[in-house]
DNA sequence: CCCCCTATTTGTCCTGGACAAAAATCAATC
DNA sequence: GATTGATTTTTGTCCAGGACAAATAGGGGG
């Protein structure tokens, strides 16, 4: 009923859509649609996947990711399917940067956090985020995107950032001053990197921050606003979060949550395209969330 | 493509698969043959199940977790479900737990988290982790099951909780002692309290522990293992995670790893079932990790 | 009681067709 | 020329119903 061992033939389709993250069904359809893959068959007719075209998959299934489109993939030759996997548009490497990811890439979990919570104390929290931290997860994310950082290595950088970040912020808790900001996610929303960011921002400045972390069902999050007393909402989108989705979400939520309570929207690419729904305040980056707070205070008590 | 809202209708293939964690082969070939579930059609003759039919597979999915076999249960009655099910040994409610449930249902995060620091300070780690964090976590969990707990109270319990333990593991992180233990889960799973606990209570042994948390792919997880030369992989699998898959993951992770890396695999629910693989060791409890590192220990210097 | 053989149960895989959401392309307007 | 709206293409998921092997249960010997 399932495969075991498999010596060195190949892997079944169940182990495929587990290591790849492609579907049963998507794989079976490529192979009819586009020719490939093209596994081997056992002596039942089941599939079986060489470790080369598993490999492969897993290049494909990264190009997809970055939101390139299976029809192009397919449709090129290995070489240019080397090149798009390359083309690292190489983002200036600012030195200290490359000092953070050649610890990443040897896996010194410990001399990493060692170094972010000394740019910390050297920085300030809040230039911590924005000069250090915001351009540093982009530029790890762009060495995921060019294979030069493993999903293990990001990891790890996020686990590190989240306990220096997370350290900090507990220090600056102060329960009773507004305004009170509700931070958190929609649903498929993976990435808590953003809220933490958030917060780091605001905590300073003697918002009161509560984070529910990420993927609240849509309910609750209107639910606890209420009932919580908040006065803002803030919810993060990353990069790849569907556009479409998300503005489906917040016109819901404006509609469920009382006029005097703000809704924040941080996410560049829904700040980018036009998309003015009214009643939400658009946040293009971390630094922004200071002026929307002044403008709340300003609104509050003018 | 994907199921959005799904107002009150009903829940998708997809839905129901993600939600029970059975596949959706298997829940069209229960409905062939065994009649049940049957769910409802869309206007696309796609199948839509009502939310009565979700709770009774999540049952049942619970009854073959503990052994079961389908053509029993599907014999049976509802009458005799209902027996099957209600074994359950009611939780005691111990007073301090209505506690802090009192706090979480008033949303005061803050009170929250002082009176989990207290605790933490009182008890130490250790006992922090398995006398209060544990049965805490398994009464908030039961409270969410009975309604009394809204989805974002306990997303706030869970932040408030990280934040403690973090704060707690950061001081304790020693990066030059043995083991070193690689922490992490399979992709699928959701939850990351189990791998902080688990990182609580070893980290004050002395241990070196890393944590990559949630959903690392199989092939980064033996990366990692290997080439940050780990002694220990620890994998946390929540309670409603797919048995079947935990163990077609694991037995290809133990393939991929040298031997003399011990895989320790955390979750109760397949610690119960029988399945004894070769080269895993299965831990209980939170407790279990104390022995098997003091075994660890003892088969390394003996 | 344990072990081996057979029968049943049960989960996964297969094929090939269909369709809707998302993306891309094209058209028309300010 | 750029933005909006309609149309076409792409692409992932779903369906039916058949097949088969691993897991389990049942039945004798030793």
């Amino acid at each position: 009923m399932e495969e075991s061992a498999e010596l060195v033939a190949g892997h079944s389709i169940a182990a495929v859509e587990r290591d790849t993250g492609l579907q049963k069904d998507t794989l079976r359809v490529w192979e009819r649609r586009y020719g490939f893959p093209q596994p081997l068959r056992d002596a039942n007719g089941e599939r079986v996947y060489p470790p080369e075209q598993l490999e492969r998959l897993r290049q494909i299934k990264r190009l997809i990711d970055q939101g390139m489109r299976p029809g192009k993939i397919f449709a090129a030759d290995a070489a240019s399917l080397e090149e798009w996997l390359g083309n690292a548009p190489a983002g200036t490497d600012e030195p200290q940067h490359a000092e953070f990811l050649a610890l990443l890439r040897r896996q010194r979990s410990g001399e990493l956090r060692q170094n972010l919570q000394q740019n910390l104390l050297k920085l300030g929290l809040q230039r911590f985020v924005t000069e250090l931290v915001g351009p540093l997860s982009v530029e790890v994310g762009l060495a995921w995107k060019r294979g030069e950082v493993s999903v293990a290595e990001e990891h790890l950088y996020t686990e590190q950032l989240q306990t220096v970040l997370r350290g900090a912020i507990q220090a600056l808790h102060n329960p009773t001053q507004r305004p009170r900001i509700l931070l958190t996610t929609f649903p498929d929303e993976q990435h808590s990197l953003g809220l933490l960011m958030a917060e780091a921002m605001l905590a300073p400045e003697g918002a009161c921050c509560t984070s529910l972390g990420i993927q609240t069902p849509l309910a609750d999050i209107a639910h606890a606003a209420i009932s919580g007393e908040f006065d803002i909402v803030a919810l993060a989108f990353s990069s790849h979060f569907p556009a479409r989705q998300a503005h489906a979400g917040l016109a819901e939520l404006r509609q469920q949550l009382p006029a005097h309570v703000e809704i924040w929207v941080g996410g560049k690419h829904l700040t980018e395209r036009a998309a003015p729904a009214a009643g939400l305040i658009y946040l293009a980056d971390m630094a922004a969330l200071l002026s929307a707070l002044s403008h709340w205070r300003n609104r509050g008590t003018g």
